[in-house]
Parts: C-alpha cells; structure tokens; sequence
DNA sequence: CGCTTGTTTGAAGTACATCAACTAGGGTGG
DNA sequence: CCACCCTAGTTGATGTACTTCAAACAAGCG
C-alpha cells in the first residue's frame, strides 16, 4: 500500500460524485483539503473489524469489499463498492469501529476522508448533513432489498435480478460487461462460486448467454418472470 | 383502526426516546404539534410496498412487522419493530414511498409524525440531522448484522444469539420472556416458525430451556460456542 | 367444555454448500 | 511461438440445512 496526496483527477473524481455534488462549496473544499490517497494489490486488507477507524474511504477506482467472518473462518460478505461509493459512514456516528472486513477486490486506489472534519462539518452545516442523510438512507434501502432477496428469491431469481437491474428499461434484448469477477457477484449475492455458475447455466434456458464477462439477455420476459 | 390525538402519557413516552431526548426542546415542541396517534389490531396492514406515505411512526405500544412479498406471496421479514423505534425513515429522504409492507403483529398503538415537518426540521436545525444521522447509522448496523447472520449462521446459531443478546453480559445462568409471538421471533430471524422450534429443542442439549414464552439459560458457555 | 390459534413433531422434498475433478484462459519463460 | 503453469470457472457427486405439508398437541378464551 502507498500513501499520496489527491491528484487533480482525484479531486474531480470526487467532485462529481452524487453525495459531493451535493455539498456547499466550502465543505467540499475543507474536506479535500485532509484527504490522502492510498493504492491496493488485490487481496489487500484496509481495516480488520473492530478496528478503530477514522476515515470514511471512497472508491477511486478498482472494488472494495466488506466481509465477515464466522466462527468457522468462512467468509460473507456484507457489501461490494465500486468507484465512487463511500464506506465508513456509519462507523463514523457510531462507535468509529469498522464493522466488517475491508478489502481491495482487485487492484484498487482510494480516497481516505477525515472523518471527525466531516463529523464537524455535519454538525455545523445543514446542507452536508443533509446530504449524509439521503446517502444513508439510500445505504439502506440497499440493506433492505438485499435482505429481501436472500430470504425470498432462489439463486438463479436472484441473478436475473442483477442482470435485469443492469438492463435499461424498455429493452428487449440487451447485452452488457460484468464490472467484476464472477466470484465477486457471487459473494455480492450471498452465494458460492458454484452456484452462480449454476444459476447462469439455468437461466441459459431462458435467453441468458454467458461468455467470459459478458452477458447478454435475449428475452427479457423470459427472466422477469423467473 | 381508530385515529386520536396524543395523550399526555404518549408524549411522556416519546420524549423519553434516545432520538427525541436529543432533540432541542423547540423541535421536540413543533414535531409533537402535528403528531397523531392511531391503534390497530393485530393483523392490521399500515401501509402497503410502495404506498406513498408522508408520516414517520413511532411504535407506542405492541409490534409492527415490515415485509416484503415474493411473486408467489411468500411473506419475508425485513424488520420488526418495538414500542420507541422509529418506522419509515428512509422513505422521508427517498421516494417517500413505502419500501415494504407494513403490519401490526399484535395489537399496537403508533404515533405519526408528520415526515415534511421533520425534513423541515433537519434542514434548519443541525441538532435534529444529527439525531436522525445517528439513528440511521444505528439502523444500517443492525441491517448489515442481519445480513452477517442470515449468511454465516444456521438455525440454532442465530436463535443462540438472539438469546444471548438478552443475557446481561457476566451472568452465567439467566431467563427471560420472549416479547412477542415465536412465529414473529422465526421471521425476524428468517425462519419458518418449524425452523425456530426445531432450533430450541436442539439448544435444549446446550442448557435452554424453554416454557410458553418464557427462556431460561442454565449455561452461557455452552451457547456462545454453538 | 369445545373452539380457535399457536406451537411442536414427523416425513418428504428442495436448494444450496462442499469437495473434488476437470476445463479454459492468460500470462511467463524458454 | 509454443509449452507450461496458475488462476478462474465449470461440472459432477454427495451431504446438509432448511422448507413445506400434514398431523398431533397445547393453551387460551369464549
């Protein structure tokens, strides 16, 4: 891992982010102005649970992914980020511990965010708390759905629902890029390895073609229905 | 369902809330201004998914279950919820629609807030963004726990932890009355009620015993390693 | 006492995990 | 350019945890 400070394309990077645009011009300034930068293999472990933590991350490019892990040392995974999303947040309103695992997916930079100038920032100025608010509540509806999912949906549902949610509405056929590994949508999805690999080949027989990282629906109706 | 205005002692209740306890006394004042209360009996649907709903609700009293439905009318449980939590939070900076089913589980008594009033609030006050950014950070916690259990545990596993969650930390033996229904204790834990009561008489071998709602713990260790 | 509702138990089925073997790409070094 | 290796992914066989359906049982509550 390597340390640095914020390029310019860094900054615009993050600038153009949702939560940032959002924000009054001297917050964003007084944010970017402590953040560093830091570069991962893949593999790499950012923060172990329970570690004390005090930065929020944003993904710069590359995955990062949350995971915990049982007794028994298997792995689950709790949330993948992909370039522009923010981690951490809630560490920092609560008791500033990483809740879960950290680590780079794949070759990965990100942005490390103060938290305590954000803390300070939030509890001086409506319009960053404001913005914290949508994100978190936008981190838990994600929470909620993927709850749903596990506990309604059969493995094979619950991929053609990735895929569908992937495909723009109003489109029949449609055909588009994994933006990871296969084994990371199955952790992403609460599943192992090979039941992915199942589910793709059952929904084969309903107009899903799988090469390498590329999917492609022939029959959108077909997998709604699933 | 029955629609009145608060008593005395539901504004006592509602004070005493960590959330409302942080609120600065003028806010506290505007948002018990418009607050109604309304009582359901056990089954009552209070919102349906994607309802509008401009209120955010305070359980007084009994239980509120949130679900979602599968396509083939499969209920599953993304929260239930006790007298003092807040319901509907998420939904007042989204969409501001229902993000699942609503249900009273038992009979219930909830307070409505109005959500535009509290929006208001927390874009003029920072102490009232703050109670809501700790509140929402608590929630997503608890939701990213869920989601670690669902995936890591079994049965027995998560029905042990959601004992020992009770258990007063340094107590060996211990008992307590479960708050509600085992039905409704199974779908939170994302259970069909046969999985729950197949999963306490498996504890039974680890020294749970269990009568009516009633649980008694004979020993903590043998459960913290299940 | 009998009815309704909640819980337990049993038997059967299903979905997914796990383990192991095999296959396909994608570099690397010769 | 090919042989090799390493990793990612697939496929098969087996085990297991949970669901589902059905029936027995228990507990309130009229």
């Amino acid at each position: 891992m390597k340390t640095l400070r914020l390029t310019s394309s860094d900054r615009a990077i993050l600038l153009n982010l949702r939560f940032f645009s959002r924000l009054p011009r001297p917050a964003q300034e007084a944010i970017l102005e402590g953040a560093t930068v830091s570069t991962h293999e893949a593999h790499d472990t950012l923060f172990r649970q329970d570690d004390p933590i005090d930065n929020v991350l944003v993904v710069l490019s590359g995955l990062v992914r949350l995971y915990r892990l049982g007794k028994d040392g298997r792995e689950a995974d709790v949330a993948v980020f992909q370039k522009g999303e923010l981690i951490g947040v809630n560490a920092m309103f609560l008791d500033r511990r990483a809740t879960a695992n950290v680590q780079a997916a794949e070759p990965s930079i990100v942005a490390r965010l103060e938290s305590a100038k954000l803390r300070q920032l939030a509890a001086e100025d409506t319009g960053v708390a404001q913005a914290l608010l949508e994100l978190l509540c936008h981190h838990g509806k994600m929470a909620e759905d993927c709850l749903a999912e596990d506990r309604l949906l059969t493995a094979p549902q619950r991929v053609a629902n990735y895929i569908l949610s992937h495909c723009p509405i109003g489109t029949e056929s449609f055909s588009f890029r994994l933006p990871f590994q296969k084994s990371v949508l199955a952790g992403k999805l609460g599943l192992a390895p090979e039941a992915l690999s199942r589910a793709f080949s059952t929904l084969r027989r309903s107009g899903v073609v799988v090469k390498g990282r590329v999917i492609e629906i022939r029959d959108r109706q077909a997998l709604e229905q699933f």
